[in-house]
DNA sequence: CAAGTGTATTAACACATATAATACATATAA
DNA sequence: TTATATGTATTATATGTGTTAATACACTTG
């Protein structure tokens, strides 16, 4: 379901976070999947439940999944106001980027270059 | 010389770092400049004078500044190179979120249209 | 009823950040 | 030389965050 990266500097539980969100935005997990309970994804991942715990409030509050007492946590609907939404933060990020590397010097060719497609097209 | 956002979750000689930095990097202060003392800038900015030390150990490790005992911290030759860096950096940073929005389902010109040039062009 | 689920609580530990108080060596100006 | 300002190092303490640990309770389902 997720992986956990130990080089990584960000918190166990943020890394938990994206990874779930991620899935979801992507569409990788769609609307009512069940994801695995806290005590499970746990073990799987060798880490403490609380810190499942507190990955999975957090997806709560962010409305990408929502929790049944007793029954689980599942992906919520409405994905596609979260991706709308998320695509608006990449692109301001991507907007501060630019600002910053036009006071750097950079050229307009140059920052074409960058969004650009990249990695070998995998048909 | 530079400002501290106690509203900034980054630590403040984090803050202290990239502010210096990020002066050299645009040409605000040019080589050899001598920036503010430990006790000085720490002073003035009212917290510790050892975060501040922190803050210019990071940024000599940098080959941003350099340190003359008894004299004070001056800003580093070379910062071209510093700047050439950086800008790598930051194109890495735009590939990476321009194929992160593509994989939401951003299209080309959406993608072209958080490069252009946004805020008023001040003369 | 039993097992699995979400949820809450308390304690303990490790680590990073920041402050505080000194101390020492070096450079510069009086 | 002396006084002052500089960089640098050390030790102690406090605080917040992340994580683990051990429970406990309420709810759902078979």
């Amino acid at each position: 379901m997720v992986k956990i990266d130990y080089r990584d500097p960000r918190p166990i539980y943020e890394q938990v976070v994206d990874g779930i969100e991620d899935l979801a935005l992507r569409g990788a997990l769609t609307a009512d999947t069940q994801i695995p309970s806290v005590r499970q994804l746990a073990m799987e991942l060798s880490i403490n439940p609380n810190t499942i715990q507190r990955a999975y409030a957090e997806l709560e509050r962010r409305g990408v999944i929502y929790a049944a007492k007793g029954r689980g946590n599942f992906i919520s609907d409405d994905i596609a106001l979260l991706r709308t939404r998320r695509l608006e933060e990449i692109g301001d990020e991507i907007s501060v980027l630019a600002e910053r590397a036009r006071a750097l010097g950079a050229g307009e060719e140059q920052l074409r270059g960058w969004i650009e497609r990249k990695g070998a097209d995998r048909i």
